[in-house]
RNA sequence: GCCCCUAUCGUCUAGAGGCCUAGGACACGGGCUUUUCAAGCCCGGUACAUGGGUUCGAAUCCCGUUAGGGGCACCA
């Protein structure tokens, strides 16, 4: 299939004012998997990370770097911007914001264009902060005594820059005869076209003069993203749908740099073309934040999720194919996505559902690179030592290596894994001698006298078995024994007494890994609590 | 308060006027397997917000209502 755009151009402009976020991992992978759909389909695609870094006050490098290893460690790979080591890719450089003021006077060109042509001026209002941030004192803005004035470069006194609306002066008539400066009831609106959400409209005059810098060297976003997108030849802004009431204002910069323009049927026609994505959720439906949880992608990375099992979950949050398939690699969904199977409402994110999904790609793994994966974490846990990339630990079996040793116990723990932190949780006992009440070795209603005999049958039945020590013999040996009678009255004290849990993989398995002298310790110990 | 967006099971969603007494997945309940916990397999319950149109026919199109969400910075 052919398509109608050539160099098609996407970005991602996260500030660097914390870690990375779900939400904009979320816009990141749908901006990447559009870039990757249509380089498949043959296009000369991009997709661009930009450092929206304007607010020096806020931004911090730390959080640049954790946004950049985080987009890494998810596979998110960008065509173009700042790179790991610090070091830059692209033709349309600087990909930070601070940078491209300093390097290329982008903001204060465009700026004195603006003020020249009339379409923004200079406003020398008094505000203090606190006017500032009390809403109805924007009226004061709407209805600025200064946007007259003309700029004067010997002007000393401290300015902002606004852009000059002449809607909002209709808006300020009204008000002046005792009308809601805030209450619109014209006709002028900015209309766009929304791939995901198709036409959409919102009144020209309530956006007031709006502010697009502080100073000549120090645009605000609005300002600074339209500059970008334009000189970074940006052809698809896909981005969250917070971001529609910003849009109206964009467009209308953009006109009045002469970017944009308003077609015959009233549409604004800007060089690139908007989706907006809806938003993810924490469990109230509310925009996810810090009070759901965990909100950071490395947040889940410390949990124990795979980055596979994440790429895969946000893609159907607020994505799908249209087929049942559930289970996707990165590439299937660069060739499957499309923006016109997005969904248009919020999209509650579920932790539930990503523990299963995690569980199915844990599963996928090969024994080799769960026991790499998990490593880290039963380091974490206390139970092995990694030195010169070998791993230390008590070690029960001396008929197994310890590599050995360690694969086999994360082969049988895969099927139950969701998370991998919860690995040394669930493993211990295989490093370190269990410890538990007497309780957890009783079945149903067994009296302390019956479980001692199960304990110490057990323990016959294992010290006279003839190798080999697997599953296979064991459960002979066992089954045997039992013959027709309740299987857990022997069982359940032998597992409780090898294992200290009241779930756990099963006594034989454990057995073949633990080894035979260890598990007759075990049970010799578990005597003990009975005198 | 003002502007904007949205509306199918608890959650993620399929559904582009008849294929829908609404399909799948997670979760939940039950069963098989089973010494426990998982994994696996089988079965089950639960949804088109509401009122009006349009149409022979509406989950699907239009309008109102209601509800939810987002945004209203010299932050991004």
């Amino acid at each position: 299939m052919s398509i109608a755009i050539k160099n098609s151009r996407v970005r991602i402009a996260p500030s660097p004012t914390g870690f990375l976020h779900i939400g904009t991992a979320r816009t990141a992978l749908f901006n990447y998997l559009f870039a990757q759909n249509y380089k498949i389909r043959g296009d000369n695609a991009s997709f661009i990370l930009r450092i929206e870094d304007t607010d020096q006050e806020r931004s911090k490098k730390e959080y640049e770097e954790d946004i950049l290893n985080g987009l890494n460690w998810l596979g998110i790979e960008w065509d173009e911007g700042p790179t790991l080591h610090g070091t830059e890719k692209g033709n349309f450089g600087p990909y930070n914001q601070s940078k491209r003021e300093r390097k290329l006077k982008s903001y204060s060109n465009y700026l004195t264009q603006l003020l020249k042509n009339g379409k923004a001026f200079a406003c020398f209002c008094p505000s203090s902060k606190e006017e500032i941030e009390d809403k109805n004192n924007d009226k004061f803005h709407i209805l600025c005594p200064y946007k007259d004035m003309a700029y004067n470069p010997d002007e000393t006194r401290q300015f902002v820059i606004r852009y000059k609306n002449t809607y909002a002066e209709k808006l300020e008539e009204r008000f002046k005869k005792g009308g809601d400066a805030f209450k619109t009831n014209e006709d002028d609106y900015v209309t766009f076209q929304d791939l995901v959400r198709n036409k959409i409209s919102s009144p020209k005059d309530i956006l007031g003069h709006f502010v697009i810098a502080k100073s000549f060297d120090e645009p605000l976003y609005n300002f600074a993203v339209v500059v970008d997108d334009y000189e970074m030849k940006i052809t698809h802004v896909i981005r969250g749908e917070d971001h529609i009431p910003n849009t109206p204002k964009q467009l209308l910069l953009a006109e009045a740099l002469g970017w944009a323009q308003v077609d015959e049927t009233g549409v604004f026609q800007a060089p690139w073309t908007y989706a907006h994505l809806p938003l993810i959720l924490g469990t109230d439906r509310s925009k996810l934040s810090k009070r759901h949880g965990a909100t950071s992608v490395n947040e889940y990375k410390t949990l124990g999720y795979l980055p596979e099992a994440m790429v895969n979950f946000m893609a159907l949050l607020g994505w799908n194919p249209g087929d049942e398939q559930e289970i996707f690699s990165k590439e299937e969904l660069a060739k499957e996505f499309s923006l016109e199977k997005i969904q248009k409402s919020g999209a509650v994110f579920d932790t539930v559902k990503l523990d299963w999904m995690n569980g199915e790609y844990i599963r996928r793994k090969s024994v080799e690179e769960l026991t790499a994966l998990c490593i880290p974490f039963l380091e974490k846990a206390g139970l092995i030592k990694i030195q010169n990339a070998k791993i230390k630990s008590q070690h029960y079996n001396p008929k197994l290596k310890i590599d050995e040793y360690v694969n086999r116990i994360l082969a049988l723990e895969q099927p139950r894994l969701k998370k991998l932190s919860e690995t040394g949780e669930r493993v211990n006992f295989f490093f370190q001698e269990p410890e538990y009440d007497k309780e957890l070795l009783r079945w149903k209603n067994m009296s302390d006298e019956d479980i001692k005999k199960a304990l110490q049958k057990a323990e016959k039945l294992l010290s006279v078995i003839n190798p080999p020590i697997d599953k296979k013999t064991l459960e002979k040996a066992f089954f045997d024994e039992i013959g027709d009678s309740d299987k857990g009255k022997l069982l359940w004290p032998l597992r409780a007494a090898l294992s200290g849990k009241k779930a756990s993989p099963g006594p034989f398995e454990i057995v073949e890994i633990l080894g035979i002298e260890e598990s007759i310790k075990r049970l010799e110990q578990a005597e003990q609590k009975f005198g």
